[in-house]
RNA sequence: GGCCCCGUCGUCUAGAGGUUAGGACACAGGUCUUUCACACCUGUAACACGGGUUCGAAUCCCGUCGGGGUCGCCA
């Protein structure tokens, strides 16, 4: 495939931009465009700037905005201008850039590149039909107005829409930093409106005006927009603006498909991620890959690491496909690094919240339509203010965190793996019971273990150990029969931490009255 | 339908005329082991198809098929 090589721009800082509209939500193949833009600028030494694209009045809405820049912090993306950081191209919302867009339609009027449209929305739509049943895409093209009528709709103060006059017979060429040379005949380009009747500016043209008045040097969008990108071009060049350096994303695909990645596809909203407890590193990383490679075999990138090495060129020109399990894998190398202090803090919160948390796992996976609700948009109420955690409190959390180890890859796998360290009531896993429980000599043996458990001492790991296991070669038993027989009469799970680690963790008196709540479940569904 | 973009294991990718087509996730088997996870070893698995060009094509060209985008007074 083609690849253009590195812009010709070495002199000039490197500004890129983001600029979503506040809907609110973050679809994390936005996540990803926002990612590779702040990640040039960062590489690039230049800055990474913020812009609200809210052309469309009614979809400004302050809650979205600050929905979107939580997510934003949440990865520690951070942005040199923008909202609430502000900046010398400001305002940061294309509603409040309308002097901007008139004085660049003024300079357009000027040039005589644009001309009043007074069509009516019937006689488009009539258009519109016709196009479609001769099979040929629709072009809008300025209608020969006399002078009269000219006049006269000028005398009724008929509403227009501004529009810009393509001209014909020319080749459009784009040089996209990844999807290489691009080109289009300005006769494929429809006369496109700049302005509404009402004043208001399209998103082609405001987008433009944003991007030269901001001093854009780098647009890294959605693919989407590649073929917005030739208006544009007319644009620019028309407004006398200096021409940026495109690059086109390719789309974030369902996993194990190449349809593109919608909210139907399962989780994919970053805040989905947030809640189930990924870490931003986590994200960072596996979005990063999305796409992106560094060479034949790197696949953990720490922020740094990816601020030095990530280059446009290296990023695929076809779309990826979003796959869970890699995340989850990369998350999984990412919670080994955090320190135990930092996993106290994570995992708290769904601990003290484990039935909110259940009950919202569990919607979400049953739930149909997406959203469900706004709420649904939004990070889990108990996740956004720190954990509050005794010194006693930590010092448990502590214990079962390092006795989970590695099986603890999401934050919020606390709750699947070791709800039973911080509640007395027993939940039995059926499966487990079966497994483990329904066979033959186990009420024997945990009436024996115990006894063992009320009088061993210490009530520690080596001696419990050592114990247990002679007290299994002594009854000519497997230790496995043992041990697995225990974890389940103590946890009511059949996987979890090292038996003894669990014992030790929940002491002495807690073992004694779980075994003796298992043995007394066993007889009661025995007889 | 017109125009434009894209097509390497199931998935993320390496690959820029000559490779036993490499790595990773997932999956399967194994080692370790009290379960699970981790770690380690092994394995299954790909150049969409068809024509060219060339001594030689995953790499270049054309076509077909498939996927995506766009054709808004949405962004």
């Amino acid at each position: 495939m083609f690849r253009s090589r590195s812009a010709a721009r070495p002199s000039m800082s490197v500004r890129t931009r983001f600029a979503p509209s506040p809907t609110g939500f973050l679809h994390i193949g936005g996540v990803r465009t926002a990612l590779f833009n702040w990640l040039l600028a960062r590489h690039h030494g230049g800055r990474f700037i913020l812009r609200i694209d809210d052309t469309d009045q009614q979809r400004h809405v302050d809650r979205a905005v600050s929905l979107i820049l939580d997510g934003f912090r949440w990865l520690g993306m951070d942005w040199d201008e923008g909202p609430e950081v502000g900046g010398e191209h400001g305002p940061y919302f294309q509603s409040q850039r309308g002097q901007l867009y008139q004085d660049a339609v003024q300079k357009l009027m000027a040039a005589g590149v644009v001309y009043r449209d007074y069509s009516t929305e019937a006689e488009r739509a009539a258009d519109k039909a016709a196009a479609e049943a001769e099979k040929r895409a629709y072009r809008f093209r300025r209608k020969p107005l006399t002078n009269a009528q000219l006049s006269q709709y000028e005398a009724e103060g008929r509403p227009f829409a501004l529009r810009f006059e393509v001209p014909p017979g020319r080749t459009l060429v784009l040089d996209d930093q990844i999807k290489g040379r691009v080109e289009m005949k300005t006769d494929e380009v429809s006369d496109f409106v700049i302005v509404r009747p009402d004043g208001s500016p399209l998103y082609n043209f405001a987008s433009v005006v944003d991007d030269a008045e901001m001093r854009i040097t780098h647009v890294v969008r959605a693919e989407e927009h590649l073929s917005n990108t030739f208006p544009q071009l007319l644009l620019f060049e028309a407004l006398g603006y200096p021409l940026p350096t495109f690059a086109h994303v390719p789309y974030v695909a369902a996993p194990g498909s190449k349809k593109k990645l919608s909210k139907r596809d399962g989780a994919v909203g970053l805040h989905e991620f947030i809640n189930d407890g990924y870490l931003p590193e986590g994200m960072l990383n596996y979005l990063a890959r999305l796409g992106w490679s560094y060479d034949d075999s790197s696949e953990i990138f720490s922020k740094a690491e990816l601020i030095e090495k990530f280059t446009l060129d290296r990023v695929n020109s076809s779309p990826a496909s979003h796959d869970p399990d890699k995340l989850y894998w990369i998350q999984g190398e990412w919670m080994k690094t955090a320190d135990l202090d930092r996993k106290v803090r994570l995992t708290a919160p769904y601990i003290h919240h484990a039935d909110a948390w259940t009950a919202y796992d569990r919607g979400r996976k049953d739930r149909k339509e997406y959203p469900a609700s706004a709420e649904d948009q939004e990070i889990l109420p108990f996740l956004r203010e720190p954990a509050e955690v005794s010194d006693a409190e930590a010092d448990r959390f502590k214990a079962v965190i390092e006795a989970l180890g590695d099986r603890l890859k999401l934050a919020s796998d606390i709750v699947k793996l070791a709800r039973y360290f911080f509640t007395e009531e027993l939940t039995y896993d059926p499966d487990a019971v079966k497994k483990r429980l329904k066979k033959e000599g186990v009420p024997e043996i945990l009436a024996d273990i115990e006894a063992l458990l009320a009088e061993v001492e210490p009530f520690d790991l080596a001696t419990l150990e050592d114990r247990i296991k002679s007290y299994a070669e002594s009854r000519g038993e497997g230790i496995g029969k043992v041990v697995n027989a225990v974890r389940v009469a103590t946890t009511g799970q059949g996987v979890g931490p090292g038996l003894y680690d669990c014992l030790v963790i929940l002491g002495r008196e807690s073992c004694i009255r779980r075994i003796a709540q298992t043995r007394r479940m066993l007889a009661e569904s025995s007889s």
